[in-house]
Parts: C-alpha cells; structure tokens; sequence
DNA sequence: AATGAATGAGTTTTCATTCAT
DNA sequence: TATGAATGAAAACTCATTCAT
C-alpha cells in the first residue's frame, strides 16, 4: 500500500521532470540521461515507470493535457452568460500555459509518431475537450450571413489563444489579453461590416449547458 | 571555363524533396539518405549543396516561408477595401497550404535549435511578413472597446488559418474556409456584444501544481 | 553502493590492447571496431573511457611513456660509476622496447594533432625525462675541445638508442647491444682524434633546390 | 617533345607541394582538395600524374630520399681524412634537412601500408645510402675493445642526427652541430674509459674509398 | 528495487576517386 | 587535357535500452 502510493509520487515526479526537459529542446536532442539525472535517479528507474523515452513523452503530453481539461471543464460548470463563460476558459487556458511555457511548447510540436492505440488516445482526449466548448458555443453562435462549424470555431480560437501565448510581449498581463481574445472572437477587429444582414438584436437568452 | 558547375536548379530540387520527406516524418526520423536516394543522387551531393541535415532542414523552411511572403505581398497590392483584401490574404495563405501541405506541416515544427545567425534570419523573415499586414490592418482596426496590438491581431488571424487548415474537414472548400476566417476574424462569432462587459475575475483561474 | 563501478582495470585493459593494435597499422588504418572487437567489448565502451579515438591514441603513448620513465628513473639511482649507470639505462630503454616492440613503434609515429593541452602534457613528460639523465651526465661530460650541451647530448643518446632498436638484426642479444651504445656514447667509434681538426667547411653543401 | 617536357615539370611541381603539404598534417589529414588547391589545379589533375593518394606520398618520400643520396654521394668522393669526411656528411645532411624541415618531418613518419614492390624500392634505397657510408667507415672502426658493426655504427650515426635536427635550437648553427655530432660520433662524450684497451695510436692511413 | 556500466545497431558525415563537361 | 561536381563506401560516434551488481 504504501509502495504503491510511493511508485506513484515518483511517476508523476519523472512526468513533471519530463515535461520540463522536452520542452527545452526537440525530441531528439533530450536525452533520458538528462532527465534521469537532472532527477537525481538512475536512468534504469526511468524504464520501471515507462516503456520508452516515446512513451515517457507521450505520457508527458497526455498528463498535461488532462490538467487542461479538468481547467477547462471548471469554466463551463454554471450558466453564466457566454461572454463570461469565454472569457474565463480563455483566461483559463492561458494562465494555464503561462504557468506551464513548458507544456505549451511540448503540446505544439508534433514530433513523434506514435502506435495507433497511443494516438487514439490522444485524440480523443483532444476531441472531448473540442466538444465540450462547441455544446455550450453551438447555440449562440451567429455567424453574420455564414454558416459555423461549432467546433471549428473552437479550433479558430484555440488557435488564437495560442498565437497570443507565443506572441504575446513580456510585458502584456494575462487578464487584459484575455479579454482581447474574447472580444476579438465574439465581435471581431473589423468596422461594421456593410454587406452584413443587420444583427438581429439577439435577446440574451439564458440557455443552460445541455 | 572548364568542368562542370554547381548547378542552382540542385539546389533547388533538393530544397523541394527535402520539403516532402521533411513533412513526413519528424526530423530525427528523416534519413539523410532517405532525401538522397529518393531523388537518385548521391548523399555528398547533399552535403556539397548543405552543410548539415539541420542547415537543410532549416534552408527548407526558409524558402517556403519566402514563398508565402511573396504571395501575401500580392495580396496587400492596390486599395481595396480592408474585407476583400483580408479574404484574398486568408484564401491565399489557405491556399499555400492546402498545395503545400507538407511545408505546412514543417512550419510548426520546432524542432531544431539553430545557431543565431540563423534563428535571428527566421525571425526576421516572420517578422516583416507580420508587419506588411499589420500595417495594413491597423487603421482600420475597430476593437470594441478594447485597444488592439495590430501585430497580436494578425498573429491571431494566422492563429485561425493555422487552426482551419489543421482542423478543416476534406469536404470543405477553399472559399468557403477563407470566407468564414474573414468573417470571424472581422465580426466576431458571438452575438452583438454590449460595450464593456466586466471581465471575469483572473481569481477563477484553477491553480495546479506552482 | 547500488551498481556496477566503472574500473580502472577496464581502462588499464583497454590502454594495452589499443597500444598493440595501434603499432600494428597506421593511425588512419585503424579502427575503433579493431580495437573493441578484439578486446570483446562494445565499441560505445571504449567512449566511456576515452572521449575520442585520437584521445585514446594519445593516452596510450602517455601511458607506456610513463613506464618507461619510472624505468629510467630507476636507473639513476645510486652513485655508479657513469658507464655502468650509463649502460643499465640503455639496457633499460632497448629492453623496455624489446618487450614493447608496438609502444616503440607508436612513440616513433607523429599521427595525430592534439590540442595544446595534451601536446604540452606528452611534452613535459619527455622533457622532464630527458632531464633527469642530463643531470646525471652533465659533470662528467668531456667533449674533446667541444662544448656539449647535455640535454643535447642525451637526446643523441636516444637518437642511437632508437636507430639500435630499429634497425638491429633478429641475433642481436640485449647486452651487447646496450653495451654497444654505450662505449659509442661515451668513447666513440672513431681512432684516437687530433683535439682540433678545422670543420669542414660549409660551403661544401650541395644546394638542392631553394 | 615539348609536351613531354611540360608534363615533367607538372610532375615536379605537385611533387614539391605535396611534400609541403604531407609535412604539415599526418597523412590521414591532407586532402586530396589541400594539394590540388593549394597549387592551383583541379582535383583530377593530380589522378593524371600519380595513381592514387598513396602513390603520391611515397613518390614524395622517394624523391627526397634521392636528393639525399646524391648529396650524401657527393660527400665520399675524394680521399680526405675520415673526421672531414664525417664531418662534411654530418653538414650535408643535417643542412638538406634544415632546408627541407617538412621532408625531414615526412621521412620520420611511417604511416602507410604500401605494396611490397613499393615497400621494396624504398628500402633498397636507404641500404644503397647506408652501404655507401659503412664502406668509407668501415676500415677505421675502432671499438674500444667491441666489435662494432659498421651499418649499424652508421645507422647510431644517423639516429643523433635525427635528434639534432629534432631537438636542436633555434639558435644552433648548422656548422656548430655538425661539429658537434662528428666529435660525439667520433670520439663521445664521456671521460677517458678505464676499462678499455689502451687505444693505438692509429697511423692515420690513407684509405681509399672502394 | 535501484543504479549506471555496457552494448551495438543506427546515423551523420567525410573524402578518395571517378567522370561529365 | 583540365576541371571540380558527383559519388557512396567507409568510419567515427551516439544513445536508447539492457542487465550485472
């Protein structure tokens, strides 16, 4: 029992490791010494708690990922009105990264190929996380004459929080950026557009999360 | 003059195998010979053109992002309005792409730590490719209430095609695809936004792990 | 202490098998599988130990030169007379070579640059060798009317040490070479010399070439 | 005729570079590329007037080794007292060296594999150029009570040569330590051996060279 | 269970030689 | 005939993984 619980300290202790070194340098350049050393344990260890430096750096991203997901999950419990509720799962998934530049890194490199079972898994953890934000959007979205993918238009802005996370200057705070991000992705940069049918005068219609 | 001549064109084609076979897999998987052999020449010839697998790796994306350069310079071209040269812009990038999956592959990868020299010619190559849209953009920027960055807004525009291009099913069309990043990035997904909803609390953001 | 040590015998084993197998071919002739195959080890072994082919090459001079400077050293000691103390070092130096025909052969070879580190290393162990003898010799030297420098003298020494070695024929036993060398060194080979025979005059050189 | 007499020249040329270059960096770090460069005619070329890289250093070795025996030939002719005869030897040589340090380096490296014929042509010259200098030695040897052997008496001679021209400084004189070589080789350094048979005082017979 | 020495298949890179121009 | 681009066999070295201690 309590060297079970012991195991799994030091597993989740390789994986924070881990995914610091993997997000300093590419795949190919880390290697397992550096993490088992810079651990302090052998690098022998290391493969009692993983397969394989790939499956390490899987299990890597995976974890990162689940913290991200559970974030996420907080900000569309409730049902506050959708800018709100933007607004904070954007504050959300930048503040996670700026805690975790490592992570964020780590997420954005595609760097190996995995066996089918291992990105499978990763996918769909992805496509949950996809989904849950394009049910609570789907219903308010308003498209101004277009018709939008719901989870498209999540992947547009996941790809807006993550340009403002690698852009972003150092001098930029986190609470302003997401407010920019919200706004930007519900109203847009631009004037009024002119070939536009006239925006309805949407009621603000409460919808509770289905 | 005598012998035969270092021929640009050997160059070039080994840029462009280089590209595909680069798009395939992740770089420390990618074989010098694998370019080699694939294109029916010798593996020195390589070396004769590059000075390592990672100076050809990063001549790869060099050229490709000067290609999209150029395209986009195109589209900036004349005074039209700010819709029509956004969408142009959008459908013109997309369509880099959508020919070039594998150079869009290779452009978000990070993948290999390049020397200054080269680093700083990669940033600034991005860097003037940002500017020349941003300095387009800016005057026309209408930011709700909020003050927008032009360059963050353009990052978040090349945020959104980077996502569309990722995340769009085979069955979409280019149009189409550019059509709606125009209008989201424009007009915003959201219904009419009232001026200044108070911004959620930062204190909601999930702590893990410090 | 938890696993297994990294031994100087290991070392030691490798420095003697690397000293055979580099006498017998040419630096460049030589592999790094030659020498951990024969010594039924893995080639990555031998990096452990030796951080380069050339490093290991030059280690091995190292090593068998400090031999033979505890040899030399060994000769010195006590107040003989300067033939026999003479004559123990030459029988010393043709029998440290006799039975190390491959160290003789290697410290004969000029192969390989080394950094200034290891150079000046490898060139202060001879000097302080060639010292030591100097000393020795220096208050009984006796040049017939020419003033000898000592350290001079015993690199001449060495010189006929060297050719004795190289070019002795399969019958020639130990003692009568060093006691050879040593009447050579000491009296001569020549008849009885007049104390100043004018030099030969210069001019006489056949200039070949500029 | 005048193409033939061209070719000689060519010949010439890349021979002396090539010993230049060869005397620089042990042979498995001269390229092929720092000759051709270095004379100012392609790569291909030098396949023209030598078989292969190898054949080169060793035409480079042999026709230094002719320009010694010539001089050294010059030395014996005429019947002049053994000392001068020595003596001028000891100049000649050391002088064809001190102009020639990079042959001087190059003869002392033995670092390639060569066919037997090569290896064969080789050593037949030095023994021609040994045998040449044993034979005027040779009648006047007088051991001190050993027998010595005249090749290897002139072998000893020429190994402190070796060390002269090694570890002489750059303040020596040519004349000075071709003095001092004759005298040590004549006559050594020691004080007036005990042991040894009274030396005879040897009439100083004319012998002619034969 | 933990460690880190040993391993050797796998990679990049080099460079003598060839041969198209 | 001269040139230097092309070649690819050969070699040094790396590093994930294993396994003796």
């Amino acid at each position: 029992m309590r060297g079970r619980k012991k195991s799994d300290e030091t597993r989740l202790a390789i994986l924070l490791r881990a995914t610091e070194v993997f997000s300093e340098k590419p795949f190919h350049e880390v290697l397992t010494d550096d993490i088992s050393s810079r651990m302090g344990i052998g690098k022998g260890t290391l493969y009692r708690y993983f397969e394989s430096k790939e499956h390490l750096y899987f299990a890597t991203i995976v974890h990162g990922l689940e913290g991200m997901r559970e974030a996420i999950e907080g900000c569309l419990i409730g049902d506050r009105p959708l800018e709100q509720t933007i607004e904070s799962l954007v504050a959300t998934v930048i503040g996670y990264f700026w805690e975790r530049r490592d992570f964020f890194v780590l997420l954005h490199r595609h760097e190996t190929k995995l066996d089918a079972a291992e990105r499978a898994d990763w996918e769909r953890g992805r496509d949950e996380l996809i989904n849950l934000v394009a049910q609570r959007i789907a219903p308010e979205i308003r498209g101004n004459g277009v018709k939008i993918n719901p989870r498209l238009a999540v992947e547009m802005l996941f790809g807006m929080i993550r340009s403002v996370c690698l852009y972003r200057d150092d001098s930029d705070r986190l609470a302003d950026l997401a407010h920019l991000v919200t706004r930007v992705f519900l109203g847009g940069v631009g004037p009024a557009l002119e070939c536009a049918v006239a925006p309805a005068p949407v009621s603000r219609i409460k919808k509770v999360r289905g």
